[in-house]
DNA sequence: TATTAATTTTAGGCAAACCTAAAAATATAA
DNA sequence: TTATATTTTTAGGTTTGCCTAAAATTAATA
């Protein structure tokens, strides 16, 4: 309401302060701000201090940042648009799944809701991400699901991958040759005592995972 | 080639320079530039000597800018972006013929050029945007085909609209009432000696229009 | 608990892209 | 061709968003 139009850098810390937070629920320090974006504590703390004054987020000083309500609202916004476009880039253009973060990040900037709503009734209103991640609507509410992480799977249950929750190209490859992807049906057959790996089937195939791997794929039961 | 990133205001500037140049034939004053992008001469001054050290104008002191080689290839490239924007927006997203550029401003600035590509390879490579303007190719290249003015057609001729020259909204609401848009045939029956308005057919219908009005549309002679 | 380490903030600076006011150059008109 | 008007540039200033270095606070460890 209050609102001006943010700018992008703002835009950026207050995704960032959102997503450090767990939804809102923690204290995010200037360090991991810092850390994510790539910009010296310094600078973060100046920031922080206008986003304060914005009432987008609270701040004391030396004692971190808590996102605001409003702040959410906006974070939310932000998010909607970057995955709205990652959809679009993925379907419609056809860009590889590891490819389109980075254009998202552009596009999420462009400031038109007319037009964020547009392609929202143009891709039909998709519900998640290429990554699986879901896409808030135009209120800002995500349609839940339960997702638990493929490591906590117990032995015989079964699941669809959902989100990949490291992003680097390093687990995209891997997961590639593993042929892991959003919407891959795994089960758990056995988990070894010995490092804690996962003896898992698909396609009919066996093999063998990490804990460490497993514990970065989410999956929805079934 | 040893073009480092422009930014979006150095992008600006190099399209206004290009369009008021005639395709590179004209000198351009700083004051007109000015007025195109509503910012003070004195600013201007300023990054007309930016983009001049980047070689991609040249400028002497009060004796105007031309654009350069280089400068055109960048000027175009931005056209192409915002072009093939507006094809999007217009077809995919049903956006209203005369929303679209605003919109269009601020993703011609996205800089990814494979997502420009994979755009254009979706849109089908199209030739000219929902306003009758030609879409330079990858290269730059621009596919011409010959126009004129509704006011230079002679007395039962006709032609295609192809292009609305003056935009703005007074001009489209006048273009809507009159049911003339991009692809509209018009033919010419008469040319009143009085004040120079023309009559035309449009759906055989006969209406009269000014020459300031027709010498604001670019056909394609039929 | 005192010392050291890490985190965060303050203070002062810088580049980009704008501004205003005044000076310089050019164009127009008497 | 001189005076006046217009255009353009220079000079100095502002805001945004970053920086480094140093000071202040909080946390960790001996």
């Amino acid at each position: 309401m209050s609102n001006n139009k943010l700018s992008k850098s703002e835009e950026d810390y207050i995704k960032t302060i959102f997503n450090l937070s767990e939804f809102g629920n923690k204290q995010v320090s200037t360090n991991s701000i810092s850390k994510v974006l790539k910009i010296e504590p310094a600078s973060v703390t100046d920031m922080v201090k206008k986003l304060s004054l914005k009432k987008l987020i609270y701040h004391k000083n030396y004692k971190g940042s808590q996102i605001s309500k409003s702040g959410i609202k906006v974070a939310l916004q932000i998010i909607r648009k970057h995955r709205l476009w990652e959809v679009f880039l993925h379907e419609k253009l056809n860009f590889k799944w590891d490819k389109i973060h980075n254009i998202a990040e552009e596009l999420e900037h462009v400031s038109s809701n007319k037009l964020i709503d547009k392609l929202d009734d143009y891709l039909k209103y998709p519900k998640i991400d290429p990554h699986g991640d879901p896409i808030p609507n135009k209120l800002g509410v995500i349609e839940s699901n339960i997702k638990i992480s493929l490591s906590d799977l117990k032995i015989f249950e079964s699941g669809i991958v959902s989100r990949i929750i490291k992003e680097n190209d390093h687990f995209f490859k891997l997961l590639k040759k593993l042929n892991i992807q959003i919407g891959t049906k795994i089960k758990v057959i056995e988990k070894l005592k010995f490092d804690n790996s996962l003896e898992i089937i698909i396609d009919n195939k066996k093999l063998l995972i990490s804990k460490k791997i497993a514990s970065n794929i989410k999956i929805t039961k079934i």
